[in-house]
DNA sequence: ACCGTCCCTGAATCATTGG
DNA sequence: TCCAATGATTCAGGGACGG
């Protein structure tokens, strides 16, 4: 909502005390260099990552951080990004600020690069310091999927342990298994497989040490809800500031160079976002598809249509020489809609036949009426499952 | 080759200057806590873990470091382990001693294990430091084989940069790719996927923080040569020594308790080493689903169920408190063989509802006839579709 | 009598090996 | 292939203690 222009510590201090739900901060990893990319256009970016000592570039951190405690609300939390080069120091940093025992998490950004031929192990990961304001932070768990290697089935089994901690299943008055509750998955690990951004991917915009959109996304749904604030103070090409309005937070950005500025307003505008396959799995929140029609979509093997009222895909075979069109039921379109919108594509484009995918039941009372015979309606097995547990 | 006992301060003091090649260092973690673990023989090993304050622990680990740095020969170097408690302190330590310029890299031991109801993100790392004594250290590049997402052109066919610094690959005279020289693959990476010493392994001795031999290898390989000498001072249940032993090189173990002493010099006799199916064949193994049957379990929401013949998945919600398993037809499996195999897991688990995804058409005359009133046949998508399609 | 803090115990967790 | 077992870490709850 706001991007600021200007040095971050002066724009810290107008900012609200407590106003702030989550800070992301990505400063100079103290390289000691002049930190340049250039872009497609030709233009070059830069900025200075150079100091006069360790002790100053501390103090910087210092000075900042502490305007960042305050701004943040009580249940707020920071995420500061660094990597080998001083990780260390800026966490003895943080330690001072908000206290070791405010320490939540050290996140380990995991990627494949290749790099030059440099002696020693290849450096494939940066660091992501998660403190908190105080004990009582907000925090969303994200659950993942169980490993492979995990019997689920077992897992589903109550137990207990005797007195000698021995395992034994728990069992009922007839003598069966007591079932465990339902499985929700494993919590978030604090090792993140995100790749790193491809240099030719359109989300590229020409910003030294530009971040992957992902890798905000998720630091942002673990820390806040929709319509919390989130703040970046060293925002340089906007990726925080995107992921949020991406995910429907609000965000103040702010950055020393117009350059930056610019480039942010840019891309907020038109949100950009990579194509790369590695990145497809994660970014399904704003496709034109949702997840769920795609899926469905793929379990046909069916050849995706954008934007199209009527047609969300076609059958990978033709049939009696006519390509056979699919239309996925919408959330807020009954049936008879559904039907409707198949029927007149299939009439504007000469086809014969076609097929609906039902994915809800709605109140209407003759569904039938409007079936016509070139149209198959087959229900979403999740449709078909909750009818025949109804009736259980 | 030698093992001592005592207080490793003095220990070290004994040995000869510039006599070392590698030190692999595991001090206690500041966890303050005693860390203990009770073994199947109901025997406990335990060791102190509490101090006085970060001051009394940076300096008791000083003292120590000032004897590593002066028995390792100029070629030599030293790796730290440690976890997210003190990382930070502990490499300042190690910069002040070795030199920041001497520091090499920052290797995450990146691992999966049992998970907890930790509000955060579930710690599955730890962190070792890696410094050198000069710049001259040795070194032995490990290559890994290249990801699944790298494209082959890159690694088979030879490039150029032309004018305007594009890449594009080499052409002979006929047109045709040039070839490279056989590519040899990836330098080793800092982030390391090894599994977690699981609580059932017979590579357990019983001593708390044990580490697998895996881990303790790759560090012995990347720094030393056969017959070099590997020095580890907190040598606790000696993995570091087995590891040593197995790869031929000469090692010097001390710690200060009596039992740690006796299980390594009992470990070193008879060398147990995990060789698990998952290490033999990678986690990739497990993964058993063909991509057609996860887009089923997907369009469900399912959790997936690896490693049973029974049961794909699980619905998402219990019903009537159990969980609802998902059975998918296999390729060679007539549709009576599913329903009976997902029978037989439904009794045995005490489980009341399933649901069998039927993906296929057979021969049988009376499919029907098996149908139970609590297992949901559904039909795949496509099968619908080619019904009603014959139809036509 | 009441509160907050500290410590101890108990329950829950799941990735993995072993039988 | 299937079934059984295990533990580092976490939180929750209860009891002890001191103010």
């Amino acid at each position: 909502m706001t991007i600021l222009q200007g040095d971050n510590l002066e724009l810290l201090k107008t900012i609200k005390s407590s106003s702030v739900d989550l800070i992301y901060m990505d400063p100079p990893f103290f390289t000691q260099k002049t930190q340049k990319l250039s872009s497609k256009d030709n233009i070059t970016y830069s900025f200075e990552d150079t100091w006069a000592s360790i002790e100053d570039y501390k103090c910087f951190l210092h000075n900042r951080l502490i305007e960042c405690k305050r701004v943040l609300k009580d249940s707020g939390s920071i995420f500061v990004h660094c990597d080998k080069t001083a990780n260390h120091h800026i966490r003895l940093v943080l330690d001072d600020i908000f206290g070791a025992d405010m320490f939540q998490n050290e996140i380990i950004w995991n990627y494949k690069r290749w790099s030059n031929s440099k002696k020693g192990l290849l450096n494939n990961h940066q660091n992501i310091y998660f403190y908190s304001k105080t004990k009582k932070f907000k925090f969303k768990t994200i659950y993942t999927e169980y490993s492979s290697t995990t019997n689920l089935d077992q897992i589903l089994v109550e137990r207990r342990r005797d007195s000698n901690s021995k395992t034994t299943y728990k069992l009922d008055d007839n003598g069966d298994y007591i079932l465990s509750k339902e499985k929700i998955g494993v919590p978030l690990s604090d090792v993140w497989n995100i790749p790193f951004l491809n240099p030719k991917a359109r989300e590229r915009v020409g910003y030294p040490t530009q971040k992957p959109i992902l890798l905000l996304e998720q630091i942002i749904r673990i820390a806040t809800d929709e319509n919390d604030v989130v703040l970046d103070p060293f925002c340089g090409s906007g990726t925080t500031l995107v992921a949020s309005k991406i995910l429907n937070r609000n965000y103040i950005g702010i950055d020393l160079a117009e350059e930056a500025i610019s480039i942010t307003k840019q891309r907020l505008e038109t949100i950009i976002k990579t194509s790369s396959n590695l990145l497809k799995k994660g970014i399904a929140a704003y496709k034109t598809k949702t997840e769920e029609e795609e899926n469905i979509l793929k379990l046909l093997n069916a050849k995706v249509v954008q934007r199209n009222k009527g047609i969300d895909g076609f059958l990978p075979q033709h049939f009696q020489d006519k390509p056979i069109p699919i239309k996925i039921q919408k959330k807020n379109e009954d049936l008879n809609d559904s039907i409707l919108l198949l029927q007149n594509a299939i009439k504007s484009k000469n086809l014969k036949f076609g097929i609906v995918i039902k994915t809800h039941t709605d109140n209407l009372l003759f569904e039938s009426e409007v079936l016509s015979k070139n149209i198959l309606v087959i229900s979403h097995f999740e449709l078909m499952i909750e009818k025949w547990l109804n009736n259980k």
